[in-house]
DNA sequence: AGCCATGGTGACGTTAACGTCAACCTATTA
DNA sequence: TAATAGGTTGACGTTAACGTCACCATGGCT
């Protein structure tokens, strides 16, 4: 038997009591991606979670990290420049003038990148939107053509 | 000596007989990139310039492609799939009703898919463009207070 | 005690997208 | 004619991003 119901119950009062922890197995069925693969972006340097008798449990802020991650890496970034983006992101809070400088100047030079590849995204679309509705023209030409 | 006054004369004169057709590196240099990689985007069936005397040569269709190529890598998207959005690409003209049906949800696809990202770099942006205005801010703090 | 699920660590294999290198052809130019 | 510039084809190396596999530990259930 599966005890569902009981397993419910265990469930839910582990999170009243713990709660904001998860498990490798967890996250990666939440994402949608492998164990290998979270493993790997911990090698990367990408992650840090704590060890609980070795085993990785990861925090609500790892989870978020790990959602940058996925997000950056759909975009088509790199792990290696996702990596420099989240370094930048923990380094908020205080810091002397130089390391304010330096993420801005890190942060502008993303931001300019990102903007040259939504422009490209964006003429990309046109020209997929033109030959789409082209399509669609002739098709309806072809149908009413066959009607008469 | 180089002779390149001669050279140019040589140049244009070429121009204006065959026009429109250009060699492996000027295309390279033209796009930034390496002769290896035109030969391996040729090899996995993207582009097809005829050959003259065993030479590539590259009309201005090619020249096009190549330029929707580059950009679709920029975006992020695997050759294999800038494959199939060329062959979509080059279908273009007539067809049968099943063809046209077929390069309508292609494009279909291409185009959810493109905006997904669009819509995943504009989180991505609007995240950086707060951390760097936040930076911007504590700088100017700083200085302001160093100064009274 | 035995077993299974869950998790951990290498080590090795794999695919994509080129880079590098050697060897060869060929058309000018000196 | 010999050198030089520009092009061609393999063959092999490389980096990124995982997948696969084998093997080991552990905690809970029966």
């Amino acid at each position: 038997m599966k005890n569902s119901a009981a397993q419910a119950v265990v469930d839910s009062h582990r999170d009243e009591g713990a709660a904001e922890l998860f498990g490798i197995t967890e996250l990666c069925r939440e994402f949608g991606i492998t164990l290998r693969a979270l493993r790997f972006y911990e090698d990367k340097g990408l992650l840090a979670p704590r060890r609980i008798n070795g085993a990785r449990v990861y925090t609500r802020r790892d989870r978020a990290r790990l959602s940058l991650i996925l997000r950056a890496k759909a975009i088509g970034s790199p792990l290696s420049e996702i990596k420099r983006y989240l370094d930048l992101y923990g380094d908020q809070g205080e810091g002397r003038a130089q390391q304010l400088s330096y993420v801005i100047e890190r942060t502008g030079q993303e931001i300019a990148d990102l903007e040259k590849k939504r422009a490209q995204i964006d003429e990309s679309l046109a020209e997929l939107r033109v030959i789409n509705e082209t399509c669609r023209k002739n098709l309806a030409a072809q149908q009413a053509a066959a009607e008469k």
